[in-house]
RNA sequence: GCACAGGUGCGUGAGCCUGACUGAAACGGACCGGCUGUAACCCGGUUUCCCCUAGUGGGGCGCGGAGGUUCAAAUCCUCCCCUGUGCA
């Protein structure tokens, strides 16, 4: 099963519960909490929420390490896997919407990334005019040039990537589908509490950051991996690393992150929003009511799992 | 209480000198959306005064307040209110 929702929606308090109550283990979903080292900026579970359940594809990756989406998918594959044959239910828990869909629905069978190349691309359209890339990629393969905006520069570096490393159009690359994941029946669970009251939390929870310590593991990072480590350019590091540099006071910091996990929260939503078969829950994942729902919710699914065919097939 | 700086849309803040092209740049916010290997990334849109019109469009109000000059004012003039800084 899944547990989806945008940050500070209560996803591990749930997912907690969830395990605990329905003999499962974690599989991470949260790309910034997969580095090792980072704890605070990305709220990982504590010691004592990890005591609860086991814990999958959560601190992992060295921190000057390139992790993707299609690394995620397999990994995190091989991980359901093994725990279904443990007989214990997986539950995803996480915010990250692209790695989500890798993992249950596949990437398409795409060559990986090629650093040399993008280095080319890159410095090739610095010196060129601003459409050079869409323009470049409208040669290869009009149809995807239509579908990426001029200006999204990673999305049309990637495809012109994929194009050229596979002597083929992306998008007949595209046609040829995903391979999503199979032999589970997902129960995809989602939190959804009121806007105004999830700005509060994470308002609340951004502040607290930095009271137990962000911009301190940010200098012990920054001083360990300089900055090269990946993750320091995301949510919280970025305002700590630049409080640290004297470019903005710590108050001004607080605010820029609370406002950078509002915008997140949104577009999380925005994302989830389209996720297929969703059973969403209007409150926090730490509200009991919610807690009660959810258990139910899982119940019936269970159940009705084990009176399929395909699952009595399986015992007799 | 004397001197100077300034008051612009949700916020910051251009425009004001050199009046018409400004319902008001830009950046943010909020909201909506997109995103098939950097995704806690990256990108797009809407909102940005009220009314009429299916729409093109039209009318009114509007840049602290009240007047004035002008064919025409956020922009020039007068007075008033408020804020900040300097001097008493």
């Amino acid at each position: 099963m899944v547990v989806l929702g945008p940050t500070a929606s209560g996803k591990t308090s749930l997912s907690l519960v969830l395990a605990e109550r329905f003999a499962g283990e974690i599989v991470n979903c949260d790309s910034v909490a997969m580095y090792r080292e980072f704890e605070i900026g990305t709220a990982k579970p504590s010691a004592a929420d990890r005591a609860r359940a086991p814990h999958h594809l959560l601190d992992f990756v060295d921190p000057t390490a390139y992790l993707t989406a299609g690394d995620y998918a397999r990994r995190g594959r091989q991980t359901l896997k093994d725990i279904k044959d443990r007989d214990r239910l997986p539950i995803i828990v996480g915010g990250t919407g692209l790695y989500l869909r890798a993992l249950l629905e596949g990437l398409f069978p795409g060559p990986q990334r090629s650093e040399e190349l993008r280095e080319r691309l890159r410095e090739r359209a610095g010196q060129k005019r601003p459409g050079y890339l869409h323009k470049l990629l409208g040669r290869l393969d009009p149809d995807s040039a239509e579908k990426i905006h001029a200006n999204d520069t990673p999305k049309l570096i990637r495809a012109i990537e994929v194009c050229l490393a596979s002597r083929e159009k992306i998008t007949e690359m595209w046609k040829r589908g995903r391979d999503p994941l199979r032999g589970f029946r997902m129960l995809r669970l989602g939190l959804n509490p009121e806007r105004k009251a999830l700005y509060d939390r994470i308002n609340e929870r951004a502040s607290q950051m930095f009271e137990v310590g962000l911009v301190e593991e940010t200098a012990k990072l920054l001083g360990k991996y300089g900055e090269a480590a990946r993750p320091l350019s995301s949510l919280g590091y970025k305002q700590a690393a630049q409080l640290l540099r004297g470019e903005i006071d710590r108050t001004r910091a607080v605010s820029e992150v609370q406002q950078a996990h509002r915008n997140y929260a949104k577009r999380q939503m925005t994302w989830f929003r389209r996720e297929p078969e969703v059973v969403w829950l209007t409150g926090f994942g730490n509200d009991p009511a919610i807690q009660a729902a959810s258990v139910a919710r899982v119940q019936a699914a269970l159940e009705k799992n084990r009176d399929s065919p395909r699952a009595q097939a399986r015992s007799e």
